[in-house]
RNA sequence: CGAGAUGUGGCUCAGUUUGGUAGAGCGCUGCGUUCGGGACGCAGAGGCCGCAGGUUCGAAUCCUGUCAUCUCGACCA
């Protein structure tokens, strides 16, 4: 390809609107244009860099014997209808009629289309397991899309699923995808990430891991330990150390206008580990109160309070006065029982907790839970913090990371083979459910996060695997008749070569032309020009500055050609 | 959906306080001089100042509304 020819600007200045650096420098490096709010027009180098990257995918889900398929970008409604998500997602899922006036549904995930397509062929155990997979145009009407590439809202996607006739078969081949999604990220050239442990969220199922990209600008908070455990922060169980303390009798104290954990902690002249806080929030479907406590240094997490209740839930602003809630001085003695309360593990253990008395200006001292409450069921759903206690090797080396989730796996269980009614026999004739995964990569993002991860101040360097060209030929002086031959020779000889090359043949000065190629980001670059031509000589140097050398033009093609495949394999 | 900020040629911005013929740099076109890290000179092209109302003799500038973008939060396979 030549530059001369090639649709695209790149600019010196980055776009206003750009906050991270992988979104400034594919803006500038004229990779993409913004059309409206998460969504964007692709130019020649992005295309060729994710077109890469897919068949890296494609290659690994082939070596886990995937079949690719399509599905419909555009659904009927009533086919999410089966499955209860036409309701119970919001509006991220587009929604419209068609000329008929059906309802209809842009594809967000395709569990339902996968379940559609494969229940009425796969009818025998023997026709288990298999799994199918798809890399298509995925349209979620996100809040907010942000970071360029990193969230839009549309986007490609691998997506893939896999049916089994036991939990131990879709456990084993789970780990197959484990390894596939390990090998696929090193292959594109990831070096910085790790699998997590992940909260479920809307897909359902109970296993499920995240690949994350760990990076400052990542939009997920990680709790990773040494000794291997990592966890998302939505996920990451709290294990704490209580000390019992002394058990001591309830007593009502005075607390005028103390309503915070920092107001109580002063006048009382206790640590914030011996109180006993309440944080309320209410159900989205009725509005009903939910009480939770926990221990007053600690904060709520909310996704794992909102699995806990299994309920969707918000944070209560305001207080109506007939919840019996006194804010401020929230207590678990004598609360309403029509409150849902969950009490977080946490408490466990502490004899003699502070805690509201559920009126104004008083709060209670020697609350112990059990004498003063009951048996309660204890649950988790505290926010991990750093130097928390690792719930794997219980010690307190919890560190907290920033990522961006480049893919996900889930043991979804059948949840949708149970809604859509997708069985097969045994080898006894009997009526079974298969059980499903799902695995999906998100390729614009992972292309982003590349980026990301793989840039200087002057331009993304894109890992040779995923270069949207594996050479760059810079001809830096167009009217030297012998650059020009040199250079159009080169650019011909790698071509014959089967190497991907992009030629800048472009008449232009060569500051302009080395501050474009690093935008261009190109692993290898040849520069031809009269500074090393005159000693019969064409330089060769890495985007990276990991080599620089001038080698003979007659052996220059073999030269770059060996670099490539060196590259290719590193 | 809440709070804040910003909308002026393709890009980055000035001009708005105090209303009076729409500006600069980069980029683009032509000519010339240059040529190893975003050169210089000369001559050009390109803008209903986000949009809609209003005030005024006169609005990029003041007022009202609206839309869009970004940030923080909410939300999010």
């Amino acid at each position: 390809m030549k530059v001369s020819k090639m649709l695209g600007e790149r600019f010196k200045e980055s776009p206003k609107d750009c906050v991270i650096a992988s979104h400034a420098l594919m803006m500038r490096g004229g990779y993409m244009k913004y059309m409206a709010n998460g969504i964007y027009s692709l130019f020649m180098p992005t295309k060729r860099i994710t077109r890469k990257i897919e068949q890296i995918i494609r290659e690994e889900m082939d070596g886990i014997d995937g079949q690719e398929v399509m599905f419909p970008v555009v659904m009927p409604a009533s086919l999410w209808e089966e499955s209860g998500r036409y309701t119970s997602i919001g509006s991220e899922m587009a929604r419209f009629r068609d000329r008929s006036g059906n309802n209809v549904v842009l594809g967000m995930t395709h569990e339902e289309a996968a379940v559609h397509l494969a229940r009425d062929t796969a009818k025998s155990y023997s026709d288990f397991p298999f799994m199918i997979y798809q890399i298509q145009t995925k349209f979620r009407d996100e809040p907010r899309a942000r970071g360029g590439l990193i969230r839009v809202r549309e986007f490609t996607m691998k997506d893939a699923y896999s049916f089994h006739t036991s939990q131990a078969d879709l456990e084993q081949y789970y780990a197959q995808a484990f390894d596939a999604y390990n090998r696929i990220f090193k292959r594109c050239g990831c070096k910085n990430f790790i699998s997590v442990q992940s909260d479920s969220g809307m897909m359902g199922g109970s296993i499920s891991h995240e690949f994350m990209l760990l990076t400052e600008v990542g939009e997920d908070t990680l709790a990773i330990c040494d000794c291997g455990y990592r966890a998302n922060m939505e996920a990451a169980a709290v294990c704490v150390e209580n000390e019992a303390g002394e058990v001591d009798l309830l007593t009502e104290v005075s607390t005028p206008n103390c309503k915070t954990i920092e107001e109580l902690t002063k006048l009382l002249h206790i640590d914030a580990k011996r109180l006993c806080k309440a944080v309320v929030y209410r159900k989205n479907a009725d509005d009903s109160y939910v009480v939770a406590f926990l221990r007053g240094d600690l904060e709520i997490n909310e996704t794992k309070l909102r699995n806990v209740i299994g309920a969707e839930i918000y944070p209560a602003t305001e207080i109506d006065a007939e919840s019996g809630l006194v804010a401020g001085f929230i207590g678990p003695v004598g609360l309403s029982d029509k409150l849902t309360v969950v009490y977080d593990a946490s408490l466990k253990g502490i004899a003699s907790l502070v805690c509201g008395a559920n009126r104004v200006d008083v709060h209670m001292t020697g609350m112990n839970l059990l004498r003063d409450v009951g048996d309660v069921a204890f649950v988790d759903v505290a926010k991990t913090f750093a130097g928390a206690i690792c719930p794997n090797c219980g010690k307190p080396h919890i560190r907290i990371e920033k990522g961006i989730e480049i893919g996900n796996i889930f043991q979804l269980g059948t949840k949708y083979t149970k809604a859509m009614e997708m069985t097969y026999l045994d080898e006894n004739g009997e009526r079974q459910y298969p059980i499903m995964g799902c695995y999906g990569i998100g390729v614009g993002r992972l292309c982003a996060s590349i980026c990301q991860e793989s840039h200087d101040d002057y331009g993304p360097i894109w890992p040779m695997a995923i270069a949207p060209w594996q050479v760059e030929v810079c001809n830096l002086r167009v009217d030297n008749p012998e650059v020009q031959a040199a250079a159009d020779t080169l650019y011909a000889d790698l071509q014959a070569m089967g190497i991907e090359v992009l030629y800048d043949d472009r008449d232009i000065r060569p500051g302009v032309m080395f501050a474009d190629a690093d935008l261009f980001g190109i692993p290898v670059r040849a520069i031809v020009s009269p500074k090393t031509i005159a000693a019969g000589c064409i330089e060769i140097a890495a985007r990276d500055k990991s080599f620089r050398e001038n080698v003979p033009i007659a052996e220059a093609a073999i030269w770059i050609q060996a670099k490539v495949a060196e590259l290719m394999n590193a």
